[in-house]
DNA sequence: CTGCATCCGTTCTGATACTG
DNA sequence: CAGTATCAGAACGGATGCAG
């Protein structure tokens, strides 16, 4: 962990506003397209897919699809997604915790 | 740490690509512009500048100018900026270790 | 249901030049 | 040394319409 060269290449992979947040949600198994949707606030259809096939090409998660009718897919992180939503836990509960420190520090900042 | 709506404003904070590599680079005590300039490769001077001011507005870092010629600006950790780099200290790691992965797992994608 | 294609305004970024 | 200002191109992101 010492080469912040590294280091950034794969900031861009997995600093992504929605990766981060699309690992979270499928850390307790697979989840469909619109379970997804639905769960991340915000996203829109388009970001979503986006994200979803970066994270397929990255080998984070699996895409499942189910030639039924209605159509049915499902995502699913690998064995290397999950070391990931490992890795961001921390990250995402300090984010959290200090959401309201963060948001007094600002409210200080602007007051000057 | 339930609320994703919460987890997604905070990663529009840290989330940021040079935001957490301009945390690393602080580990280990004050450093100044221009140091974090050629320490963080590939980074512009305004994008420097843009991230400093946002975490010092964020309460995550500090910033002290000593008046003197030629002009000298400190930047060092808060005690939350701390806090947050060891949160990000995992996914740093993970990030260097996996690079290889997700490359080869790209590669193949992309070879369909 | 789960997308993809397109349009289009907004934001981001780097390059460059200039300042105390 | 440590910025600020400006500009233009690139990338982002949402809305909409269509398809298997």
């Amino acid at each position: 962990m010492e080469d912040p060269c590294q280091a950034r290449e794969v900031l861009g992979i997995v600093g992504d506003k929605w990766a981060l947040l699309v690992v979270r949600m499928l850390k307790d198994g697979p989840r469909r397209f619109t379970e997804l949707k639905r769960s991340i606030d915000g996203i829109s259809q388009r970001m979503l897919t986006v994200t979803l096939r970066d994270l397929e090409r990255d080998g984070i998660l699996t895409r499942t699809v189910f030639a039924v009718m209605p159509p049915h897919v499902s995502y699913e992180l690998t064995p290397m997604g999950r070391t990931l939503r490992e890795a961001t836990a921390p990250l995402l509960e300090w984010s959290i915790t200090h959401l309201p420190l963060i948001a007094a520090a600002r409210a200080e900042y602007d007051g000057r």
